[in-house]
DNA sequence: TCAAAATATGACCAATAGTCAGTAAATGAA
DNA sequence: TTCATTTACTGACTATTGGTCATATTTTGA
């Protein structure tokens, strides 16, 4: 058992061994320019062995994406945690998200990576889609969540459906992130140029609004 | 002159043609799946001629990006012309534009495809690109156009910057639509078939939500 | 009528994802 | 320790596909 246990250490050493040069090859190259040849060299590894441990190029990409939604669902659920009326919830749940694409950009990329492939094929019946899926889900659960407390509390109208409500908010704050990120990479969006707010103003504006919007009327200021 | 003349429509009819059977393939196939092969083979062109008009797979895809992104300005302007105090110009934007991602999904994949290019040089200096981000302009100026009649008019608060709040707008209607655009694509994104809400019932309500979020006090009901 | 210019073509090239036959290392029984 | 067997690794090779270019075809206009 203590030598199975070994091995199976090692295999995931190595598995982590590589997403983490997969990682960095991309952060110098992006997704598109990132080959699997400059990943086993980077990991100093044969090529086939970055195919021992997944079976495509997109497996990798999966894998990250994995990682970087288990360590957002992570930092969702200290919030979840916390002792917080509902409305506070939901704007601290926003902050986290904008926090996290901005100390993780490379997960952000890789969620974006992951939603491009949705609907062609590629990771149908894929192990790791299933599990990108599930902690998708989770963190849907956790929005849901924080507006039933918020509607228990009484900070949050109860006039909307908990969980469609939770999938605008999800939606939304994911679009207003990502066009504050987009304006970050410079070069290109003329449109954002225009605009000289920052992410975090775009952001706490963004909360503050849908805010007004939620927020039951005995709570209004 | 006349001689020029005709060359020039058939020039333009070739690429339309290809941009045309792009679309077509795109729609079979994926972006991913299309191949520059299959386009010249169903355009019924050496694959050569295809490089006569676009200098790279990424241009044919621009190109289509372009045409989507002039329709829906049209179907924009139209509203900025109709009589209708601010807020329900708002409204109205919204709603043709969901009414646009359903008509042209087509459209829709590609402006994502664009947005994932940003950044990843291939489009640096690139004629289409600059004409993207023209109608991206354009269509941004008529959100923030709305806004400051719904301002005048006294339908929206005018406690926002206006350009702003109308990136705000415009990033939060993207991400909703989005989301509820995967949702129609079956298969995968379980967690959306927890929810039973149809793209409309979405979309309205995102929009009932955001709009009461920004409504002037003198208009709430 | 025909030479020159414009246009079209598909065989070819380069890059890269993915494979596999062969090699090396670890294991564990004798 | 030895060696057969299993396991892990490798990089040369294949297949696919975006993009090029020498050649062929068509159009032009003198």
């Amino acid at each position: 058992m203590k030598k199975l246990s070994r091995k199976e250490r090692e295999r995931i050493a190595r598995r982590e061994l590589i997403i983490d040069t997969a990682e960095e090859v991309i952060s110098n190259y992006g997704f598109e320019g990132a080959t699997m040849d400059a990943v086993a060299e980077k990991a100093e590894l044969g090529k086939g062995t970055l195919y021992l441990h997944f079976k495509s190029k997109a497996s990798i990409y999966l894998a990250i994406c994995e990682r970087g939604s288990k360590k957002l669902n992570q930092l969702m659920s200290k919030v979840l945690a916390e002792d917080l009326k509902g409305i506070d919830m939901i704007k601290k749940l926003g902050m986290v998200y904008l926090d996290f694409v901005k100390t993780y950009p490379i997960y952000f990329s890789a969620f974006n990576y992951y939603e491009n492939l949705i609907g062609e094929e590629k990771l149908a019946g894929s192990e790791l889609a299933a599990q990108c899926e599930e902690y998708a889900r989770e963190a849907m659960a956790y929005i849901v969540r924080a507006l039933q407390v918020g509607m228990q509390d009484g900070s949050i109208k109860d006039s909307y459906d908990p969980r469609e409500l939770g999938l605008i908010i999800w939606g939304a704050s994911k679009g207003v992130v990502h066009i504050a990120f987009l304006k970050e990479k410079k070069e290109h969006m003329k449109i954002l140029d225009d605009v000289s707010f920052s992410l975090e103003s775009l952001v706490k504006n963004f909360i503050e609004l849908i805010g007004s919007g939620m927020r039951s009327d005995d709570h209004k200021s």
